[in-house]
DNA sequence: AGCACGCCGACT
DNA sequence: GTCGGCGTGCTC
């Protein structure tokens, strides 16, 4: 608690480094508590902040006085607050930033400017004595005071800011700043209860009586039940009310994220296997800080493992974070864990509205919820006392985040299971070589699951060598006349099939027939992609369409040759070979809408659908009872990107996708097509043998110095002027090499690679450079970066090219 | 981020 | 001589 009078030190949520202090008048110092926000004057403006607890630190300057307190209750616990300001030291990211980041969004306050005309422009207006562009501003403004920005917009004539200047000083228009946002709220619903007078009513109708009667069987009543059983409830309500006959209240609900009721169902038998794995994390719940590495085949019960762990954590009043790559996988976790521990369980995606994902982060801080699954994001789940962090497919890339914020939720999984004194336990089939190396630096330790549940067989996989497959008359099919067997025989029988194709699209390399040239998009350098569903050309980067009838920039022909393949084609080739099989198609232009991916899963469940298509999407974790065969279209598309973790994604994606076959009863079988069928990632993957892989890979590393044996920090510079971009990524590259040669002796261990231009070199009508910091020492590293944004702080700020430090990047093309 | 301040080119 | 362009620095 805050004493009375007290200062308290405030982040904003603003790219600023440092905390602010500010007083707290008396009237409101029982309302301040460290994890509410507060409104606060900053500079010319008022803005939200956050309080991190009081303090005894005086500025040199006056201290200003907050201005309000916006929450009732904390956001976020104290005890997260050494975790925020880890990740703004990690990330080299403001600390109000980082807690914005985490926080539900829609909640913050912040103010704009705004005009309204005085009593001396309405005079001016009706004598006339108005330029007429005056005129039509003090019109405009006659219906009401408008927002500064839109001004222009609103009045389709441009409005130099010099006349609006000029009319503040004459007086005719007043300048105010009006405060906006915090639209998030807690949801209240209306109930209502009889007060106990007697009732006297001088005509007693039937729907009032039902009301009176429904209040005496059920109590207390919210108005939209009592609505729904009679239609005119509100009105009589009302009425009753008058009288003093109800009392009504306002109670605050939760809103429901969850679609449908779970029947709730009991544990399993676990394994032996399982049981070890059990019966050894359990073992260590409160037992201090410790990374697990859960390694289990796919379709090895995974999921159970970490039901069992949970209700483990919550007999021990310890909370439970389970993080899930992406929400199609949250939401078939989410109902296992509901069916087994009811409404303890909250989930936290960017699925919910910005009113459910406020009120399930209310419910965990309420302490209503102790199990949190979730995206990403839940990593910032307000949970105290957590017992264990569990990472589902923990090598999977969507952990990361690539905009704003850069974090890897895996990371900071592990990070924040050290800074609570918790478990950590990632799963995966297929590790991430990271985590694979601190297994080996004992770091994590190594817990396995070798067998799939009832011992059901891993699928078998046939390489097929597409340098060397051809149909009957000698032509090369990206459907080969082995897949097309295979298929044919499980169509015949009845069961599944699920073909792979990491590209979406129908064709992903147009060319011109008469000049050769690529048809590029006008704002990236990079090739369209057609695709024939949506009659367009698509630029997967910018978003860029061109109408699929348009012709060669360059030269004007019409006549365009569609190479390259995605899932587009390979449905339609699909639908010409097995004409009377029903063919859906699972990749990101098909599953925008919200709940088409759920609608496809079901789809596959309810077997309406005999072929599903997709790109990666369909790798991911999810239990596919009757799919028997597997077909990988083509194994080398993600062998080819000039990343140095190229093969590191192939074999787990590969893996994974192999993993979908033969979940049910009936053994899998997998056809995985390639044009490098000696690539050890390729050979790695059909044995399905990751400690073959790793060793491989993990030589590759070591020669190259590239993680996991070192760590990377990339400067991606990007500006709209092709020449000042070029140039601050050259001076941000000098700076690097004179603090390497100038700072401490330490820095000579840090490499630089680079400045170079991006390997896409311009996306959205952004040229791109980079940088590549790598060292062994991570803690050299990061003094090296701190060092850097230290010295040079304006550098980094540089209003017309934006520089975005990417800590231990994952793409970096 | 957004607002103020300050220093140079093009207008009365 | 001023007006206004945007580069720089600061916000408790």
């Amino acid at each position: 608690m805050i004493p009375v009078h007290a200062h308290i030190e405030v982040a904003v949520a603003l790219p600023v480094f440092q905390t602010f202090t500010y007083g707290v008048p008396e009237d409101v110092s029982d309302f301040i508590a460290t994890g509410k926000r507060v409104l606060v004057p900053f500079g010319q403006r008022r803005i939200t902040g956050y309080i991190l607890g009081s303090t005894d630190r005086l500025a040199d300057k006056d201290i200003k006085v907050i201005l309000d307190v916006l929450d009732e209750h904390p956001l976020f616990p104290e005890s997260m607050i050494p975790f925020f300001k880890w990740i703004a030291d990690y990330y080299k990211y403001p600390l109000g930033d980082v807690i914005k980041t985490a926080l539900p969004g829609g909640l913050n306050i912040y103010d704009f400017v705004s005009i309204a005309i005085s009593e001396k422009g309405r005079q001016a207006l009706s004598e006339g004595s108005v330029t007429p562009l005056e005129g039509k501003i003090l019109q405009h403004l006659t219906s009401g005071s408008c927002r500064l920005r839109d001004l222009s917009k609103s009045l389709n004539h441009a409005v130099p800011s010099a006349l609006i200047q000029a009319l503040i000083g004459r007086g005719r228009i007043t300048k105010i700043r009006k405060l906006s946002g915090g639209t998030t709220r807690t949801r209240t619903q209306r109930y209502v209860t009889l007060t106990g007078a007697d009732i006297c009513l001088s005509r007693r109708s039937v729907a009032k009586q039902k009301i009176i009667d429904l209040l005496n069987i059920e109590g207390e009543v919210s108005v939209k039940a009592l609505k729904k059983r009679v239609p005119s409830a509100p009105a009589l309500i009302r009425s009753l009310e008058k009288k003093g006959y109800v009392s009504l209240r306002q109670k605050p609900e939760y809103r429901d994220p969850f679609g449908e009721t779970i029947l709730p169902e009991a544990a399993p038998v676990l394994t032996a296997e399982q049981q070890v794995v059990v019966t050894r994390l359990c073992g260590q719940l409160k037992g201090g800080f410790h990374s697990f590495l859960l390694r289990g085949v796919t379709g090895s019960g995974k999921t159970e493992v970490y039901m069992q762990l949970a209700a483990e954590a919550i007999n021990k009043a310890l909370s439970v974070l389970v993080l899930v790559p992406e929400i199609a996988l949250i939401t078939q976790m989410e109902r296992r864990f509901r069916a087994r521990f009811g409404d303890r369980v909250a989930v936290l995606h960017s699925g919910l509205s910005a009113g459910e994902r406020y009120d399930q982060w209310r419910r965990i801080l309420d302490k209503q919820a102790a199990i949190v699954i979730g995206a990403r994001s839940a990593i910032f789940a307000p949970l105290e006392d957590i017992g264990i962090i569990i990472v589902d497919e923990e090598h999977d890339t969507s952990y990361k985040q690539e905009s704003t914020l850069r974090y890897n939720a895996r990371d900071l999984a592990v990070v924040r299971a050290k800074l609570n004194n918790c478990l950590a336990l990632l799963g995966s089939a297929t590790p991430s070589l990271q985590s694979y190396y601190n297994v080996y630096r004992q770091k994590f330790t190594e817990v396995n699951l070798n067998e799939r549940i009832e011992k059901r067989p891993l699928p078998k996989i046939s390489v097929i060598d597409l340098r060397q497959s051809r149909d009957a008359r000698g032509i090369r099919r990206f459907i080969t006349p082995e897949l097309h067997r295979e298929m044919a025989i499980t169509l015949e029988r009845g069961e599944q099939v699920l073909l792979f194709l990491n590209r979406r699209g129908f064709a992903s390399f147009p060319i011109c027939a008469s000049c050769g040239q690529a048809l590029r998009c006008k704002h990236c350098d990079i090739s369209l992609t057609l695709h024939q569903k949506a009659n367009a050309y698509r630029c997967h980067y910018c978003g860029f369409t061109r109408a699929s009838s348009s012709s060669c920039t360059i030269c004007g022909s019409s006549r365009v040759k569609h190479l390259g393949m995605g899932t587009e084609k390979v449905e339609a080739a699909v639908r010409d070979l097995f004409p009377q099989a029903s063919v859906a198609r699972m990749d990101r232009d098909t599953t925008t809408r919200k709940g088409s991916i759920l609608a496809l899963l079901k789809g596959v469940n309810d077997k309406t659908i005999d072929v599903l298509v997709g790109t990666q999407m369909v790798a991911k974790g999810h239990d596919f009872p009757n799919i028997t065969l597997v077909g990988i279209i083509c194994a080398d598309l993600s062998l080819s990107f000039p990343d140095f973790r190229a093969g590191e994604r192939t074999f787990q994606l590969l893996a994974q996708v192999a993993g979908r076959a033969g979940r049910g009863d009936v053994p899998g079988r997998v056809i995985l097509q390639t044009y490098n069928p000696e690539h050890f990632s390729i050979l790695a993957a059909q044995e399905q043998d990751f400690i073959s892989f790793y060793s491989q890979e993990i030589e590759f590393r070591k020669a190259l110095g590239y993680p996991p044996i070192s760590r990377m920090i990339q400067l991606k510079i990007s500006g709209k002027d092709k020449h000042k971009t070029k140039a601050h990524a050259r001076l941000l590259g000098d700076l690097c090499r004179d603090l390497k040669s100038a700072g401490s002796a330490s820095f000579s261990k840090v490499a630089m690679m680079g400045p170079i231009e991006a390997s896409l070199p311009r996306i959205a009508e952004h040229y791109r450079w980079q940088i590549l910091l790598k060292c062994e020492n991570t803690r050299v590293l990061h003094e090296f970066l701190g060092c850097l944004v230290a010295e040079h702080p304006t550098q980094f700020a540089n209003r017309g090219v934006k520089t975005i430090i990417d800590v231990d990047p994952y793409f970096i093309m």
